[in-house]
DNA sequence: CGAGTAGTTGACGATTGTCAAGATGGGTGG
DNA sequence: CCACCCATCTTGACAATCGTCAACTACTCG
């Protein structure tokens, strides 16, 4: 433990081209003198503690943000000093794309834990872009990438029960942490039940209610924030849909 | 409606710098010959009829399309032939960009009405763009757009109950509907209430009964697909969520 | 150690999906 | 040109999922 910190630390510091990230970032498929022009442009922080913001909505846009230890949400708060969470982002996960329209934040970025950020001014990566036809490349990947897993998420409030929704959210952490090099099979979650509701379009008490089922059906077992999946296959077979009955209906022509 | 006809048909094989969509297509913000460089590798076909498909899920990615005139659903078909509608599209509005990550669609495309199709060969149009800052910027822009747009559904879908997604979608396409120059209280729907259901998350038998209701309470008048808007500041009453609850929770922390 | 926040569990009700039957209208062929 | 047919839409009755309210437990953090 008190390793993996010291580990962390230095992380923080380090350059794109040491990076452990650089396979699912921006440096992914670059040519080593272009990752340089690269770490050029990147401004990295001292780490970010829980709570703090990395902009609020309505903030101008000069940055984009890139994960790189620790995890962030995003969320549209609402007059009522409510939330809806709308993302959670891992190391390597790009945070702000939905800004260049109007160079205007349109949701709200808050870490959930201990986090080092990278920012990247966006006007100078757009030039270093317009030099460099892989990193152009990457970058309207990356945004292709945000909006395919957005899709994804339409169809998960638009047709998926509560149990689906709450697999396919454990199977997606789960598939994620292993990119990373984590336990696809034994994690903890950085977010409160409450921010799971939120993001899956559910109660907390459901959220809670499902957890115990899962964990009685032997799916997962779960303590706290403590999350072991114990049969992927089972979780699998729910997202699928199997007791889906909504999935049947046709939408003719 | 022959004149309209008519004016469609021609508009069909018009250049970009001739579009009546080119302040909200590609083409906005940039200089006249770069227009022309543009309207090199755009191809314009024939019109498409009813039924007939720009592209199929899985399909391998060449081209972006743009509506010119009519209108196109995206939709993920799933495996016992139903459908679930990702999205409407309408003249200006960019399909395909999910497409760049794997070079391969993640949706289908189909068109709803007689519709005119532009298309845009990727590569051609990355190579472009390096070229021309301002096609660049204004490609990432539209990336961005669809990046706030699907969040935008994603809250919907995730907190907005029944009467309020459809007040929202009547309230989008009416505003869609004005920004291209088409009367924003009067049009007809080129999509069956079963689509529009499975967009917004709901049983057709739901969508019916809203439609009934909101003319019952006279905020709008429905005949079959032609809708008019009558009280335009009571749907965005109902959108705001006057009668919404689960707005007042909190997702502390 | 105490207080407040997060999580769990139970009881209940409302919204919305499901099933079924009927109405409407557009398209096609005689 | 009319009539029939089939898909779409509407309406009703019922049921189930999931949200709401409430009480209680268990951490976490000063």
């Amino acid at each position: 433990m008190a390793d993996r910190k010291i580990i962390s630390f230095e992380n923080i510091k380090v350059a794109c081209k040491n990076c452990s990230l650089a396979t699912l970032c921006l440096p992914m498929g670059l040519a080593p003198e272009d990752v340089e022009r690269l770490d050029a442009i990147v401004k990295r922080n001292r780490p970010l503690h829980r709570g703090d913001h990395l902009f609020r909505q309505d903030d101008s846009f000069h940055n984009l943000f890139v994960v790189k230890t620790g995890s962030v949400k995003t969320y549209a708060p609402s007059e009522d000093g409510g939330e809806q969470v709308l993302g959670f982002h891992l190391p390597g996960e790009i945070i702000g794309l939905d800004a260049i329209l109007n160079n205007r934040h349109g949701c709200s970025a808050k870490v959930l834990e201990t986090s080092a950020v990278c920012e990247l001014p966006f006007d100078r990566l757009e030039d270093l872009a317009a030099n460099v036809p892989s990193l152009q490349h990457q970058l309207y990947r990356l945004m292709s990438k945000e909006i395919a897993d957005e899709t994804h998420m339409l169809m998960l409030l638009g047709k998926k029960n509560a149990e689906e929704r709450l697999a396919a959210f454990l199977l997606s952490l789960s598939n994620r942490f292993k990119r990373r090099g984590f336990s696809s099979t034994d994690f903890y979650l950085s977010m409160s039940r409450h921010e799971i509701g939120s993001y899956l379009g559910l109660a907390v008490e459901t959220v809670s209610r499902l957890f115990t089922r899962f964990q009685d059906e032997g799916l997962v077992r779960v303590e706290r924030k403590h999350i072991q999946i114990i049969d992927r296959e089972g979780l699998e077979s729910l997202v699928a849909g199997q007791r889906n009955h909504r999935d049947q209906q046709q939408a003719p022509s």
